[in-house]
DNA sequence: TTATTTACCTACTAAAATGATAGGTAATTA
DNA sequence: TAATTACCTATCATTTTAGTAGGTAAATAA
């Protein structure tokens, strides 16, 4: 039940384009370096990004990526659901449909269902603004 | 983030040993059968949940598992941590010092961290008995 | 115009994890 | 004593993960 780190890295890329916003476009190679992750494979997941419009992309000399939006407004599931695909715990809850048989008098369904829920709901509750600022919902008020 | 077929697995049969509790020892012959999991993948997961002695094994004719204790004095998190080794969504939070190099400055981190108490808590809030029951926390009542 | 820089594309690969299978041994009991 | 059961060891096929390599296309600065 890890993260991948297609998707680790992914966050940190963008949490570096937010922070350095202001620079305009900046490139992979400068990034990369910063963030110590391999270039060639940062490459093939921001171009994934790019084509899911989450960042802008510009070729050629003095080109790079820059986030399209304002960081309040990227979600962490946005980002996370590219990378990993899906953020669902368990196969039978990925596509929208589940087609398992067990699924009419299955004990554990109902656990698995409420966990990706949680799991969705606090990565809808967290923005790329928030990781930057270290405002997080603390843990203590998710349990009543 | 998936939890593997082990982690599943074992929760499957853990359940059937609680709703079948009154039978005594039961095989996993029976077990492996009625929940259609292989027979000789479920012998190495239920040897490893005996090992760390969350049930009772009883080798011969007549044999097979049984339930050391009552369904609702399983907490979900303890058969998961064993299953799936950990519950760390990042490798650098399944030791108990963190020894990554960019902990004192990274951005991620709390939120990994934040993730993991939200997720150990929500198992360490549902039991066997309530899998059984089919009671568990509703998603509403987490997020105030 | 040309050299440089950058994103993007395609293919490949090594290592690890996953999900088993196979064949036996030891314990227990009917 | 035969049958049954947990347990032990080894192996394996497939998939996933985490990259690497080598190029092409676009854009710009010189």
């Amino acid at each position: 039940m890890k993260i991948s780190t297609r998707g680790r890295y992914a966050l940190r890329v963008m949490v570096d384009l937010a922070i350095n916003y202001d620079s305009g476009y900046i490139s992979l190679k400068e990034i990369a370096n910063r963030q110590d992750i391999p270039l060639k494979y940062i490459e093939s997941i921001m171009t994934l990004l790019s084509k899911n419009n989450l960042v802008d992309a510009k070729h050629g000399k003095g080109g790079g990526y820059k986030l399209v939006k304002e960081a309040k407004d990227y979600k962490i599931s946005d980002i996370l659901t590219i990378t990993e695909e899906t953020l669902a715990p368990v196969s039978c809850l990925q596509c929208q449909e589940n087609t398992c048989k067990r699924k009419e008098y299955c004990k554990t369904l109902p656990m698995w269902q409420n966990l990706y829920q949680i799991i969705k709901g606090y990565f809808d509750s967290i923005t790329l603004e928030s990781l930057i600022s270290n405002n997080q919902p603390s843990t203590d008020a998710l349990y009543i």
